[in-house]
DNA sequence: CCACACTTACTTACTGGTTAGTAAGCCAGT
DNA sequence: ACTGGCTTACTAACCAGTAAGTAAGTGTGG
């Protein structure tokens, strides 16, 4: 075996940062400012400062902070599903299991719930480059967990109420992203992932009728 | 709102405004700001002009934007409160009842939570003046909620795990928070009232092991 | 193997705008 | 006559975005 594991150009030393390289820089500096300060008060000088560069520089890279807001959302998405294997969101009792594993996950992740948390408050002011995005997100989640929901249900046989599956979709999501605040705030108040999984179970074994617990990942 | 220059309290001779009352004027009108452009974003300007002054009038009343701040989040749990008569926050059953209740009359006073939604989600930000009160705030509630929760327990004989009103405390926070924020993004996707009934309700059923039904209040 | 053309990755300098906060003065009402 | 409520005028800071220049690469033809 070699011992160059890099795929990058290899022996030469690389003077100059590649463009992909350094606009993974970059995207990882605005998700700091930008969870740290906001939005708005989150400026491209920060951004640039953080990268060692100024921020003329940033714009270089992305044309304009509203561009680089939302490649910073995607990131996050990316970094989202990367420690999935599959790189596919799963179904059914999978998918509970899996945002039971998020939510451990983020609790050694600060930086990116708080750049979540603070872009989504910002997102409901008005006109906000995000608001679509956010609301766009929402709206995908709350098909995909519904979906998972109806899964379990048909497993069971169980039959649900109108928009009984939606209702708990909808509610699912509204706890993670409560819970996030609160730990966010206060971090011994609220052990994440427990209490996640506590409000988790809660809901589907409301919903279906009967005990539901979501076994360790 | 709306109580124009009829401000006669006691002595109908004042033609100017009463400090009280422009004051109040001054912190419901930051409040449309604050809740639509967020803090940072929101100008003294904006609130002045809501108000037919100028921004050095704001401050003229309010010495800082800070200070406005904090006084427009001590206004909010002020307006809050006021449709409970005892303006005694309830415990057992009816703590819950008032949640819904609360639910459903936020459901026709959009600004005000969109104002607590941006507040709170910026408050996780770096040094952000609101950050103390936010998480105060959560502590206090989380208090009360769990409370309730034990009470509802003692009533049916159930013995709670250890924490577990407490988890079921912040859940219920959560939930409330999360929701707000996607009707907020999507009023048409989420019932307010109705979703917050049944995420109660289902953290409440899961937490003490039989069927619980908020009633109407 | 090198020279020339071109591109990339920036920097410096500036524009036009907005911001909170201050200071001083005007004026109505008591 | 004096106080409280406000205005006008200003400051100093900060912002995103633009323009133009520069140095360091890359590709290509000879």
């Amino acid at each position: 075996m070699g011992m160059s594991e890099a795929t990058e150009q290899a022996a030469p030393k690389t003077k100059r940062p590649t463009r992909a390289h350094r606009r993974e820089e970059i995207l990882a500096a605005a998700t700091r400012v930008f969870g740290s300060k906001g939005y708005h008060q989150g400026s491209l000088v920060d951004v640039a400062a953080q990268v060692g560069i100024t921020h003329a520089g940033v714009l270089h890279h992305f044309g304009s902070k509203d561009k680089l807001l939302w490649e910073v959302l995607e990131y996050r998405d990316r970094v989202d599903v990367q420690h999935l294997e599959g790189k596919h969101i799963p179904g059914g009792m999978d998918l509970f299991r899996h945002l039971v594993t998020t939510a451990r996950l983020n609790a050694d992740r600060r930086g990116i719930v708080q750049a979540y948390a603070v872009l989504t408050g910002e997102s409901v002011t008005d006109g906000h480059p995000a608001s679509s995005w956010v609301a766009h997100r929402f709206s995908v989640l709350r098909g995909e967990i519904s979906q998972a929901v109806v899964e379990l249900a048909t497993e069971r046989d169980v039959r649900l109420p109108d928009g009984e599956a939606e209702r708990a979709a909808g509610s699912v999501i509204a706890l993670m992203d409560g819970l996030q605040l609160q730990w966010l705030l206060d971090p011994d108040a609220v052990d994440l992932a427990e209490a996640t999984r506590f409000a988790i179970e809660s809901i589907l074994t409301a919903t279906l009728g009967s005990t539901v617990e979501i076994t360790g990942s």
